[in-house]
DNA sequence: GCCAACGTTGGC
DNA sequence: GCCAACGTTGGC
């Protein structure tokens, strides 16, 4: 087996927060619309590793870790009619959308913040930074011991 | 297959 | 809440 992948995924924390995914433990990562998010996250396994970042936030930025309990899946919501990621050219046949399950592993002791990681010349070639609106990203190794060491 | 219009994301 | 960036849709 080749060693866990490493990932960053944000949420809005009025939404779905690191606290949240705490107290729930496990979490379905469900409602991405995007084609190159849904893509990386088929090629997530269990096991593989997730930033968990805060966007729309005051401030935005990493919060914590989980890692991946469920591979990709048919994200429901696209089937269903009454939610606001209903999608009507899915269907159960043929599912359009994908979701991963998430299990929380840590809460950083301080977050840390966008403007942060922006300033650091180590981090610069990070997706975050130039593919600003893709909710699901791969993160290196190197890139995740530097964000993991801010965090605390 | 181009590209204008539109909708959404997400920083601020 | 504003709005820039950018992904998606749809007319042609």
């Amino acid at each position: 087996m080749s060693a866990p992948r490493r990932w960053l995924m944000k949420s809005e924390p009025d939404v779905f927060s690191i606290d949240d995914l705490a107290r729930l433990e496990t979490g379905g990562w469900d409602g991405v619309r995007n084609y190159q998010a849904r893509n990386f996250m088929r090629d997530m396994a269990v096991g593989d590793k997730v930033l968990f970042y805060h966007s729309n936030a005051a401030p935005s930025g990493v919060a914590g870790t989980a890692e991946v309990c469920r591979a990709a899946y048919p994200d429901p919501t696209q089937f269903d009619r009454g939610d606001a990621h209903y999608d009507p050219k899915a269907s159960p046949e043929e599912p359009i959308w994908l979701q991963v399950d998430l299990r929380f592993v840590s809460k950083f002791a301080r977050l840390v913040p966008l403007d942060e990681l922006r300033g650091m010349p180590a981090l610069a070639d990070m997706m975050l930074f130039h593919r600003p609106r893709l909710s699901v990203q791969p993160v290196s190794a190197a890139h995740w011991r530097i964000i993991a060491k801010r965090g605390g």
